[in-house]
DNA sequence: ATTCCTATAGTTTTT
DNA sequence: CTATAGGAAT
């Protein structure tokens, strides 16, 4: 179709690429390694990227481009920016999703393609065992010489089947495991380790898999790649070995997070090593301003001493202070501190609700229940966007195919012009139904009943107050409208019956709750999309996003505890939270909670950031 | 039976 | 950093 040539193409929808962007973007032969700092632009550079090579055809129909992030959050945001900046037939051959789902989606295609016995029939349920659980199989066993550790840590990294055959405990126990997972429930239970070495024992074993694979991907994009885990990493070589597919992977060695959950310490050699990658530094950070970049330059400094100073793209926009210590003596006045300060940024209009973000480094749930009054107290709601409803999260929630269909059909439900949302509801209606694109009648008849249904919902919207029942009741109407088997036929995330189900109840109970407590619909779905709150949640959660205002809840020796120069890891939680900030960024400690953290406050001192008594300042 | 010492684990994620 | 377990010393 319209198709470019390289050197008429130019980036979309940006300005311009900094230059070693552009080199990065060129290497179309050999496979790179861009590390970047935070807010260099990371994600758009992908983004770029893959709108380059699709425009001009160097990634050719029908080749595709894969695309693998660790957060669905990360994995849909380059879906919509490839697609706001191609053409939907191109856009179609771009395919991002998170490491989890690309080997379950394998998983769930060619499970019976498996050698045995893990081909075993049978529907199964996806398991996070906790520590206890591998303690009980343990004893239940008595593997004497095997911790639960060792066992959870050995399921990433063994190969299948296990080997059995050095006699090993660790390796008996491993194998039993697998039995015990297999076979010894109704159903099978797996976790996601273990869906990992599954779909590397099919595609070792199975040439035609790995070819199909290998033809369809010549491009292969990695993002956060700093986080991969040894098994994804294996799985990986494992699918692509002996192919010239291409690789780009995008990371940042100071923002690895997930050593703890098995991220590989030297990933960046690895794959320097393995891919024959070149490696490509970017300097820009777009998402702050020079005054944040500089304290963050301090940060950076003390995890990598010989880090690159990056550049300052983004332009200060607020006087006063920008990032400072605020100390408390009780919880209680932190608490209303907080609030109240938010609640006068948000009413002066410096910065909107949800652009300021609290973040904290455990317990989100906890510390909801102990500044969601502080906050309400002021009209201002919290959202903890990692809170379970049932079996998942309010953000995945929000994510989900499920809830964008479904909410702009009840934002129309609720109010009477809304061409935003009647343009959504129609063009996922049209993609549900499918109909003749040759046939003008069956379009118009499809229309026509959309029209239909939406009255019938003004109708039962109208007639009812928003409460528990009436949502359910509204809830279950849009189900029979679109259909539970159109749905979970159009989506293959929604195949399952199980995985439909997770969403389908996730999203009538936030519906009911937000119901319950609001006096109008559109209150409700405000509140069920996050509009106008505060965000809430852990720095884990929170890489990869950005906010005009970030102020880290708690920063003293209790809750990070293994904040320590010993633990560099602990620096690169605390160094992600603070580049999450466009413009502010502030802490709070509270004596109540634990003391100060000496070495901290050091390092932050030269950057100007000081500490202030938290209530005698404003 | 009690006290005192030392070693160790705990937090954070992915459909 | 704290909480807790287990062993040694009283």
């Amino acid at each position: 179709m319209t198709r470019v040539s390289t050197e008429d193409w130019v980036p979309q929808g940006v300005g311009d690429l900094e230059n070693r962007a552009w080199e990065a973007l060129r290497q179309n032969d050999i496979s790179v390694l861009v590390t970047a700092g935070a807010g260099a632009g990371k994600t758009e550079f992908l983004a770029q990227k893959a709108t380059y090579l699709l425009q001009t055809g160097i990634c050719p129909a029908p080749k595709r481009i894969l695309a693998i992030s660790f957060k669905k959050d990360a994995a849909r945001n380059l879906t919509e920016r490839v697609a706001k900046r191609c053409p939907k037939d191109q856009a179609r051959r771009f395919d991002s999703m998170t490491f989890d789902a690309f080997t379950k989606g394998l998983l769930d295609r060619f499970r019976p393609a498996l050698p045995e016995p893990f081909n075993a029939p049978g529907t199964y349920q996806i398991v996070t065992p906790f520590r206890r659980d591998y303690e009980d199989f343990i004893e239940r066993h008595s593997y004497h010489r095997v911790s639960a550790q060792q066992l959870e840590k050995a399921i990433p990294l063994a190969d299948l089947p296990v080997d059995i055959s050095s006699g090993s405990e660790i390796n008996r126990a491993l194998a039993n495991y697998w039995q015990e997972q297999l076979f010894g429930d109704d159903e099978i239970s797996l976790s996601f380790p273990m869906i990992n070495r599954l779909v590397k024992l099919l595609l070792q074993e199975n040439s035609y898999i790995r070819r199909a694979l290998q033809a369809t991907y010549p491009i292969v994009f990695l993002d956060e790649y700093q986080d991969t885990t040894y098994a994804q990493y294996d799985m990986l070589l494992t699918a692509f070995d002996g192919s010239d597919s291409v690789f780009t992977a995008v990371g940042d060695d100071k923002q690895r997070i997930m050593g703890w959950a098995g991220a590989m310490n030297d990933a960046f050699d690895q794959f320097e090593n393995d891919f024959e990658a070149r490696r490509i530094t970017l300097l820009s950070n777009w998402r702050s301003h020079e005054d944040l970049v500089r304290i963050q330059h301090e940060i950076a400094r003390r995890i990598d001493g010989h880090v690159e100073q990056a550049r300052a793209q983004g332009t200060r926009e607020i006087e006063g202070d920008i990032s400072a210590i605020w100390q408390f003596r009780s919880i209680d006045e932190e608490n209303n501190y907080l609030a109240e300060w938010v609640s006068r940024e948000v009413q002066s209009g410096r910065v909107e609700a949800h652009d300021v973000a609290i973040l904290v480094r455990m317990r989100a749930d906890q510390v909801e229940d102990e500044i969601a009054p502080a906050f309400t107290a002021r009209g201002l709601r919290i959202r903890n966007a990692a809170r379970s409803i049932g079996e998942i999260q309010i953000q995945d929630l929000l994510g989900e195919e499920l809830t964008k269909i479904f909410v702009p059909l009840l934002r129309l439900g609720a109010t009477y012009r809304s061409p935003d949302n009647w343009a959504l509801a129609q063009q996922s209606y049209m993609f549900l139904e499918a109909p003749d694109p040759d046939s003008d009648i069956s379009q118009e008849r499809l229309l026509f009943k959309l029209e239909a249904f939406v009255g019938q919902l003004r109708a039962e919207v109208a007639r009812s107050q928003p409460a528990a029942d009436s949502a359910e009741a509204i809830a279950g109407m849009l189900l029979e409208f679109i259909g539970s088997a159109t749905l979970r036929q159009s989506y293959p995330a929604y195949q399952r019956e199980r995985d439909f189900e997770r969403v389908w109840r996730g999203f009538v109970t936030l519906l009911k709750e937000c119901a319950e407590h609001s006096s109008s619909w559109t209150e409700a779905l405000d509140e069920f999309e996050g509009i106008g709150q505060v965000a809430l949640m852990t720095v884990h959660k929170s890489k990869g996003l950005e906010f005009h205002t970030m102020i880290f809840y708690g920063l003293d020796n209790q809750t990070w505890w293994s904040l320590t120069p010993q633990r560099d890891e602990e620096l690169n939680t605390f160094f992600v939270a603070f580049t999450r900030a466009k413009q502010r960024a502030f802490f709070s400690q509270c004596v109540e909670r634990g003391s100060s953290i000496g070495w901290i406050q050091q390092l932050l001192a030269p950057a100007g950031v000081e500490v202030i008594d938290g209530v005698n300042n404003g």
